[in-house]
DNA sequence: CATAACACGGATAATATCACTCCGCGTTTG
DNA sequence: CAAACGCGGAGTGATATTATCCGTGTTATG
């Protein structure tokens, strides 16, 4: 857990549209042009996380992904780790051992267990483990939801269900498909 | 405080052989040498500690650094944001703002104060900021001195001691500088 | 059956950071 | 004056991040 990167923010943020999402499966191009990221980029991202099981993916035209479990059962750590791969905060060199006042090879009681340096990194990632694995997907959009008007909902729904209607080959209908009178050029 | 570099194995390791130093002050050169890290680069790290007030340099030859304040008041945090320059822990792109379902700019309420994914990252990385606080330089000689043999401080100042004397040009008494054997070609 | 829209993986490139080296300057001791 | 310091800037190779492009396989639709 080097650093989160913005992988890390692409993910949750497409994750938090997946929760209660009616037009499900949703592909990743439709959540990349939903939230203004990068289509080929976020396309990278997905794969990690259904290999960690957090979404089900199915292949094929009307393909994409859904979540693989309830939103109370996936937690920014999981997330996190999925996409970073649990890369440590902090990368011990064991400094310890090439001190020169020890000879060739350090003695046994100096490079036994965790240096006392490492150990305090230890603990503060854990603690910031902790909690990340202390926020649930269910609670992120419980948050979103005591912000958001109630009639945002409805306009993403909109959104995504013309983009699925679209993509469905009945292109028809490609004005007001929001009610802030979004038009795609 | 975005990834705990090697810089930061370093500095912390450095300044415990600073703690209870009695042949004060050492040179960078001492301490990379003593610790079998590189010189040059451990030479770039000891300014960060000095203007942030945790060392204090004395220019010239015989100069060097000591601690600027009690070891029980340095704690690890001081010391990484010293190194590190407080680099937050995840960089929000404000992705929020980019959402399809707004139009041109967007509303309000959807980019005041942190968003809620941040404020996850933000808690995190205060529960890793505040184990870092809480671990100070003393905590740190204890826990070592709790596991070296009583002999082991003695063998560090005599190695320190006959360093600070060689530099002092009686480049006599070379040899048997350490109880281990230690000999420097 | 042909096509288009998917997922998925590999290759590539631009940018940034990291670990590290080298140099020159000013200061201080002997 | 010379040697040993601290200090700052420039530069280098390795790695990580962000992002794009392409090819392969799968599947629904016409
Ligand atoms: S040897 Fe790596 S932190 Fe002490
Ligand atoms: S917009 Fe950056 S974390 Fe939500």
């Amino acid at each position: 857990m080097a650093h989160l990167t913005v992988s890390v923010e692409y993910a949750i943020h497409s994750l938090l549209w997946l929760v209660d999402a009616e037009t499900a499966p949703l592909s990743s191009r439709d959540l990349a042009d939903f939230q203004g990221v990068s289509p080929s980029y976020l396309a990278k991202i997905f794969p990690k996380l259904e290999k960690a099981g957090i979404v089900k993916a199915s292949e094929g035209v009307r393909g994409g992904y859904e979540l693989a479990r309830a939103p109370e059962d996936i937690n920014f750590l999981q997330i996190v780790d999925a996409i970073e791969g649990r890369k440590p905060l902090f990368d011990c060199q064991e400094i310890r051992g090439r001190c020169a006042a020890f000879g060739e090879l350090p003695p046994t009681w100096a490079t036994r267990g965790v240096c006392s340096v490492h150990a305090v990194m230890l603990r503060a990632e854990k603690a910031m483990r902790e909690t990340l694995a202390g926020a649930s997907l269910r609670d992120l959009t419980q948050a979103v939801s005591r912000k958001a008007p109630p009639e945002f909902a409805n306009d993403v729904k909109a959104w995504l269900g013309e983009r699925v209607l679209r993509r469905a080959g009945k292109s028809s209908s490609s004005a007001r498909l929001s009610s802030h009178g979004e038009d795609l050029s």
